[in-house]
DNA sequence: ATGGTGATGACATCAGATGTCATCGGCACC
DNA sequence: GGTGCCGATGACATCTGATGTCATCACCAT
């Protein structure tokens, strides 16, 4: 697609991380990042919807891989065992990632206006995952504070596994899910 | 603390309500929303961190008594036990203020900015309700993942409430507890 | 009355975001 | 191989949110 020098999605990117991590996100212009990468800030402003979106480009794709796994998940599993096998799916494709992963997680919690995304990506997640859940069958409501919960696990785990990098992130998502089972479940 | 007109931040914050709702949020600029109120926008930015502040002035009052409502509640309860009791607390505060709770509500659906915003709020007070949960006793990421997501199905019930305004948002926050108990309750 | 204090107005500036139009390269089609 | 269309980019303009700076004014204590 490139008619100059291609990749301008890429090198614009790339540009943007670089200068992010190098000198903080609040204090690096879209204009730095347009003349590092050699183009213009409208160019950049057609390829991101703003300065935050790319820290967040791959996440519609992991989300849908999210649905696709727990919609594909045996119609006799319980809405949290279908749900979990997504979960699980979104912690190993973290895993694999693992410091790009965290260098992300770190500028976002640095920087109030990149949390917001974040938080708006999850709740974009458990909206899905909770279309899924209903679609499977499941009561709606049920469908969607089942599917809120469990994100929010996801969370903690991600937290967490940020405070202890040397962890697995798969392995923190099932504790903590136990966790939240064991402090939520209805027998206490 | 009036020297000229008084109750400054007072006007502000009803020439900016009233405008938001009469001509949409992104619609209102902070110059019409200060000359509403006889005001410059210099004075706007020195009462609200930014436009959204406005709409969630009152939040922080609320998130110290869900808090201290928690921490007061007796030291034999379980965690879900003081945590709901807290939650009741802001829903039946909310619930007060029905038709302004709702009016907000649907602005904030309608304008992203402020849902980020929200999320912001929900997680902040979801933070302050795990860190008084550790204070009284339990285990910090087992605090962390109960406080989290029984937020989250505060959030549900909250959402289910603006498409049924005439339940009783408390009640809602009950029934949502409870289908968070049994679907993720460690009996399935 | 008088000087201090704190809130406000007036002005300037910067960055994010968006609209508009010209331009340039690649591609299909003739 | 020319010709013209289409999509991506550059250049320019503009709007608005946000912030810094300084003068000014009312109120208050003394």
């Amino acid at each position: 697609m490139g008619r100059w020098e291609p990749d301008t999605r890429g090198r614009l990117e790339r540009a943007a991380i670089e200068l992010y991590l190098e000198q903080g996100f609040d204090q690096t212009t879209v204009a730095q990042i347009a003349k590092h990468a050699g183009l213009t800030t409208r160019t950049f402003f057609r390829h991101f919807l703003d300065k935050r979106d790319v820290l967040f480009v791959g996440m519609d794709e992991l989300k849908e891989r999210v649905a696709n796994t727990i919609a594909a998940a045996p119609a006799a599993w319980p809405m949290v065992k279908a749900t979990a096998s997504g979960l699980t799916i979104a912690a190993a494709a973290l895993q694999m990632r693992r410091d790009e992963a965290q260098a992300r997680r770190s500028l976002i919690r640095a920087t109030p206006e990149l949390r917001e995304r974040e938080l708006i990506m999850f709740a974009s997640v458990a909206e899905t995952v909770a279309t899924v859940l209903s679609d499977r069958g499941a009561a709606e409501r049920a469908a969607r504070v089942t599917a809120q919960a469990m994100l929010a696990a996801f969370q903690v785990a991600f937290e967490y596994w940020g405070e202890h990098p040397d962890r697995e992130l798969p392995q923190l998502v099932d504790e903590v899910l136990d966790e939240l089972a064991e402090s939520v479940g209805s027998d206490d």
